[in-house]
RNA sequence: GGGGCCGUAGCUCAGCUUGGUUAGAGCACUCGACUGUCACUCGAGAGGUCGCGGGUUCGAGCCCCGUCGGCCCCGCCA
């Protein structure tokens, strides 16, 4: 280990170099210690005496001469130390610096011989000749390698996550992360422009109406009383409506303490956003103004408005709440052709008020029966049945359960040549689950899905309800939604038949936000909470706070709210929320760089009046 | 809460199917050679509680049970 005994500055600013006096690009990254940054330097450089500061990516000692990659967040450009132009101490050092070294070094700008040019390299036409360098961040041999050969696979994720630092690195998360500093300040700014104000709210909160478990935070000075942290600043962005702020935005952190996946983090961003005196049209036409901008942003165009599309007819065409809709394989209702037959699973279904619904499915007829059997077995795990299929032979229709259809009903259906059909018995909540999953496993098998295409669309007219487990009531959105003017004759008769003013965002089958327009009035928010089985004791004292405050002049007011990190991710194209989130946690909510979660010592345990006990 | 996959050198992996002496490879690391490389090349070397615990067996990296950790999925996530 070698002993530099340096404080932190030492070194770093050297006297002997000369003013720098090129013509070449300043860089706004220049620094008292540094004059560029190493991957921002070309060919317009060339000339330029420069003094960098970066991390030794790869080196080359080729004995005579040594070359090392020089690494920094705008990239890499080849040093080269060479008899001709580094003295013979700093050669002989350079040979042996290890990789992942902080270093700072002058030199010169050079072009390189046409023949030793490398065109894979941004840096590639040019090198820096190393007069001097210094270590200034010696490193150990990195735990996992930031440079990797080709083709070598990423290390574990457990280990990228427990050495986060190194990980972090790789131009791959650098870009990510700068892609959603980027998406960060553009959304800053749109808002900015149109007036929306960023305003932060509590992270120590009240528990959440309904929905996920909260995180809690034990308090010290009220014994026995948590703190929850926010799933979302719903309330808090209510009440500065109700204060009169107008317009509100934030770039909120959310918390959920529920099970995670690759798109579920315990912790994750939202762009929240809430608006008075207005309706769904000034919230779509926001957002489709802000997702193009955001989308810019990735180099990318988008529509200038988004298709609209009913919830009612979305779960009919699709099944789905959140179609993708880039491909077509739209769901039909061939209930009509089974009717009266002798078929008894399909009898049984028609009989107790359920439906045979599927899709046709172009070239499907080419699957084999394997296929077949593996994709009856996706809609199975999804709830159904069976799946019914038919296709067009050469003496009519085939499959088991062709030989009960009619004449007429086979013309009803009108399978094409080549084409298949997949059917589905039974109430909808079992058959839209299971054609949505059938309908997307077919698209994949069937390469149905045009990889550049982006489909964005609206959902509108959500149900305000729907029906728990037990029979009771509860809100699709949340319990602040706003039913549609329309239906309110129907809360107490059909509460389920009654629309929200709630609607949601989405792209290629992704939910990218949702959001509604809330109950401004306070005795209907009360009739709603009541519908859900909060009476009017409960409600004052869970939601007391809001109920007074909509009756202290409350302006009609309504927003949305958008995953972040879901958006970073779609726009970095990663496959992981973990790789657009600088400190992300495993599946099991565990931050494994610092060792969070962990024991903390009894005498604090006491002060926050806890105890644990066993399991 | 349930299901699946994975865990062997610092890293990426082979070995497991069919149990059998000193568990291998590439990269990284150490030493040596090399003056235009860019995944430099070449030679030598060091490096292993086979995640952990138990069991079966004359014998376990390999088979069985449990457990821990990571990832993916179902439930869950208004």
């Amino acid at each position: 280990m070698q002993l530099l005994n340096l404080t932190p500055l030492d070194g770093l600013f050297d006297p002997h170099i000369p003013a720098l006096t090129s013509t070449a690009p300043k860089s706004r990254f220049a620094t008292a210690t540094r004059s560029h940054l190493a991957g921002e330097l070309r060919a317009s450089h060339v000339g330029a005496k420069v003094k960098l500061g970066g991390w030794v990516h790869r080196t080359r000692n080729l004995g005579g001469i040594v070359f090392l990659d020089l690494r920094d967040r705008a990239g890499l450009v080849q040093v080269s130390f060479d008899p001709k132009w580094t003295p013979a101490e700093a050669l002989e050092r350079a040979g042996k610096l290890g990789l992942e070294t902080v270093i700072t070094l002058e030199g010169e700008v050079a072009a390189r011989p046409p023949e030793m040019r490398n065109a894979e390299m941004e840096t590639g036409e040019i090198e820096v000749r190393a007069s001097d360098f210094r270590i200034v961040g010696p490193a150990n041999t990195p735990a996992i390698p930031v440079a990797r050969g080709r083709g070598e696979k990423l290390p574990a994720e457990e280990l990228r996550l427990k050495h986060r630092n190194l990980d972090l690195r790789r131009f791959e998360l650098q870009k990510n992360l700068i892609l959603r500093h980027q998406l960060q300040q553009t959304t800053r700014k749109f808002l900015d422009e149109r007036g929306y104000l960023e305003i932060e709210t509590p992270i120590l909160s009240k528990p959440a109406p309904s929905g996920a478990r909260d995180y809690v935070v034990p308090s010290r000075v009220h014994p026995g009383e948590f703190y929850a942290l926010p799933q979302s600043p719903q309330v808090y962005k209510q009440l500065l409506m109700i204060s009169g702020f107008d317009r509100y935005f934030q770039i909120a952190r959310c918390f959920r303490d529920e099970d995670l996946r690759a798109d579920r983090q315990p912790e994750f961003t939202q762009i929240d956003i809430e608006a008075s005196f207005i309706v769904p049209e000034d919230i779509y036409s926001l957002t489709e103004g802000l997702l193009a901008a955001l989308w810019k942003d990735a180099g990318l165009e988008i529509p200038p408005t988004f298709e609209r599309l009913r919830y009612a007819d979305v779960m009919e065409r699709f099944g789905i709440d959140r179609p993708d809709t880039r491909y077509a394989l739209e769901l039909f209702d061939a209930s009509e052709a089974f009717r009266g037959t002798e078929f008894v699973v399909t009898n049984t279904v028609l009989a107790a008020g359920g439906r045979v619904r599927g899709l046709k499915v172009p070239g499907g007829a080419a699957l084999s029966r394997k296929q077949l059997d593996e994709i009856e077995g996706i809609a199975k795990l999804a709830g159904a049945g069976g799946l019914i299929r038919l296709k067009r032979g050469a003496a009519g229709l085939e499959g088991p359960a062709a030989k009960f259809l009619s004449e007429s009903a086979v013309q009803r259906l009108a399978i094409g040549e080549g084409e298949l059909c997949l059917l589905v018995a039974g109430p909808e909540h079992v058959t839209n689950p299971a054609l949505d999953r059938v309908r997307q496993d077919v698209a994949q098998r069937l390469s149905l899905v045009p990889e550049n295409k982006r489909s964005f669309l609206w959902v509108t007219d959500f149900p305000l309800f729907g029906r728990e487990q037990d029979g009771t009531l509860s809100s699709v959105h949340h319990p602040f939604t706003s039913p549609h003017p329309d239906d309110l004759h129907l809360l107490d008769s059909a509460p389920e038949k009654v629309r929200a003013l709630a609607y949601d965002v989405v792209l290629n089958g992704l939910e990218l936000g949702g959001g509604s327009i809330r109950i401004n009035d306070p005795s209907l928010q009360r009739k709603v909470l009541s519908l859900l089985g909060i009476g009017a004791d409960d409600a004052q004292l869970r939601f007391g706070f809001l109920l007074d405050a909509l009756s202290a002049g409350a302006p009609p007011h309504g927003g949305i709210a958008f995953g972040f990190d879901r958006l970073a991710m779609v726009l970095a194209g990663a496959t992981s929320l973990r790789d657009v989130i600088a400190f992300p946690k495993t599946t099991a909510a565990a931050a494994l760089f610092e060792d969070a979660p962990s024991a903390i010592p009894p005498e604090d345990l006491r002060d926050l009046h806890l105890q644990t006990i066993a399991n």
